[in-house]
DNA sequence: TTAAACTTTCAATATATTTTGAAAGTTCAA
DNA sequence: TTGAACTTTCAAAATATATTGAAAGTTTAA
């Protein structure tokens, strides 16, 4: 296979991995393309290479930059404004986890926390089984917040290590 | 909170959860339904309950099935089809975990295998970046996969208490 | 100022996904 | 067999999401 043949097989790839977890299938791709990119991109070279439009180009640009995947570099004596990615693949997993932790789980864990608080009879098997449910739910929405919080903060060498020692 | 109120806000969180995650959010929500009732569902029931068609319905279940998050029971001497969901919350997570894995990891693993196999010229910027952000991906996926291989033959219990005995 | 070079906006349009519901299919007791 | 009780199917409709592109906005050099 040839350069470009993967490189436009790996923008298809992450857009479809995209897609199916929730992140919109352009801005999965335009962030691929940016990741295989040695330089800066223009939006306009953007445009290009993926056949979308200015409009397109230009929001897709703004959301990964507000997800801290892909940041704008002014050129000195230039108007146009270059974009890049961070290369850096324990960044880009870390940064992905901490806005869909804020974004997604924090709301979550917010309404279990007050789900589980719900009181009722407790002789009601309808009680018995909704606090049940959402008890043990919410236990293991703490545990998965609490792991991302520690991935947040480590080092990826050292947190994969940790990881499949104990798990060796 | 009244339960009949505190069972609509957990079916609507978990839908909305869901739907963010790339799950339909009326199939989050059947399960969702299921999840907090003690007894079996009668398809019937389901279509009252969340005011959804009876084709869709029928082909949510049979989603929830193919996951493994929902069974049929069959009552003797009826014709009906009783629907219920496994409360096991680790269960749940492992489930989810396999199909997923096995739906859009695994693909994702065999592509990225194949680019990372790619040759080009290793004086040339382009081909550089991306061998190294492809490799740095598959290296990061392989271990998410490793991980989840562990958790998928994991006690609860044991997962937890390794994670969090590290991460201290 | 002006106007060229660029970015942003957003109503309209296109596309993708989900849902409906009626018809067809199945099962089984009589 | 028949037909009542149920399940499944799937084309059409509804809804949700993503995209376009032209117009409006902004910035800067002259």
């Amino acid at each position: 296979m040839e350069l470009p043949e993967a490189k436009q097989k790996f923008i298809e790839a992450w857009g479809k991995l995209g897609s199916e977890w929730g992140i919109n299938r352009t801005m999965a791709q335009v962030h691929a393309l940016l990741l295989v990119t040695p330089e800066t991109l223009t939006t306009e070279e953007i445009m290009e290479a993926l056949s979308i439009s200015r409009g397109n180009a230009n929001m897709t640009l703004r959301d990964l930059m507000s997800w801290g995947l892909v940041e704008k570099q002014h050129k000195a004596g230039e108007r146009k404004e270059y974009f890049y990615a961070d290369k850096n693949t324990w960044n880009i997993a870390r940064q992905v986890a901490k806005e869909r932790r804020k974004r997604e789980l924090d709301p979550v864990l917010k309404i279990l926390d007050e789900l589980t608080k719900v009181e009722g009879d407790k002789k009601d098997p309808a009680y018995q089984t909704f606090n049940k449910s959402v008890t043990d739910i919410n236990k293991l929405a703490k545990n998965v917040d609490k792991t991302l919080e520690t991935m947040l903060k480590a080092e990826e060498s050292w947190f994969w290590g940790s990881i499949f020692k104990i798990f060796k």
